[in-house]
DNA sequence: CTTGACACGGTACCCAGGTACCGCGTTTAG
DNA sequence: CTAAACGCGGTACCTGGGTACCGTGTCAAG
């Protein structure tokens, strides 16, 4: 009789780290940082992780990917499922900073191209309005 | 009879920091990079910079401000004024760059709105539908 | 001449987020 | 039974851009 809910569980940690597609020592990274739990070592043998596992690795790459630092991350799984409120806090921060790195980004990304024009414009090939600004301005 | 260009020039490497608004450690961190010379050393003595060297580094600041690595702002160093065409394609892979970068992030705050969005309509507070997705999504 | 402020050169440390290597023990397939 | 493959714990190293500390040498003002 086999059971629902089998084969994902009871891994040891290089097949977690397989199946959440990361290095195996960033598993143990994240366990010395606190994001996921080491499971106790059966005094000689190798320790098991319930699947779990898997699925917090996947939450810390998701939430990675969405801007947050390893120590937000902690915090959001500390958070947990309760306390929205909590949770949404974080996610505004995180949301406030995004943003504003955005706006910076693109007043470089308008400033570059303002000065790649200017390169395109000059004719003589011998001298370089971009370095020049850089050298000068303000 | 005080000349003209004169009391910018011949400066101690603590005055170059202070006129560039650097750390000291900073300017001997460009020189080990080869961002910038390093005067001879006269045998006895303390090394003297001449005033372009300040120049050189509020160049480097400016160009980090425009998301250049340091390694790229040597290569603008060592192009110069001069291959003006050259420094363009340089400029313009930064500005691919940080183009991507730009695109990521608002992406990134794009769902981050969602998300927030999310927490808001929802009405109980026991439950966060903004964990719920990093939980589960994808 | 002394004292305080600076320069010298070398090395070590900081941040984040990992990654690699080591010597050893355990597990498992053939 | 044996050998490959994996896990264990600990430590060291990586990237990039600096910053700090150390013991000694030098310079300038009083």
């Amino acid at each position: 009789m086999k059971q629902s809910t089998p084969q994902r569980s009871d891994m040891t940690i290089g097949q977690v780290a397989k199946a959440a597609s990361v290095n195996l020592q960033t598993v143990r990274y994240y366990q010395r940082r606190g994001l996921i739990e080491q499971p106790s070592k059966p005094l000689s043998g190798y320790r098991r992780y319930p699947a779990e596992t898997v699925d917090r690795i996947r939450f810390i790459k998701r939430a990675q990917a969405l801007g947050f630092s390893l120590a937000e991350i902690a915090e959001l799984l500390d958070l947990g499922d309760g306390r929205c409120a909590d949770v949404r806090r974080v996610a505004e921060h995180q949301r406030d900073l995004v943003s504003s790195r955005v706006e910076e980004l693109a007043a470089m990304r308008r400033t570059l191209d303002e000065l790649i024009e200017r390169c395109r414009q000059g004719e003589e090939p011998t001298h370089c309005p971009l370095i020049e600004t850089l050298s000068r301005s303000e």
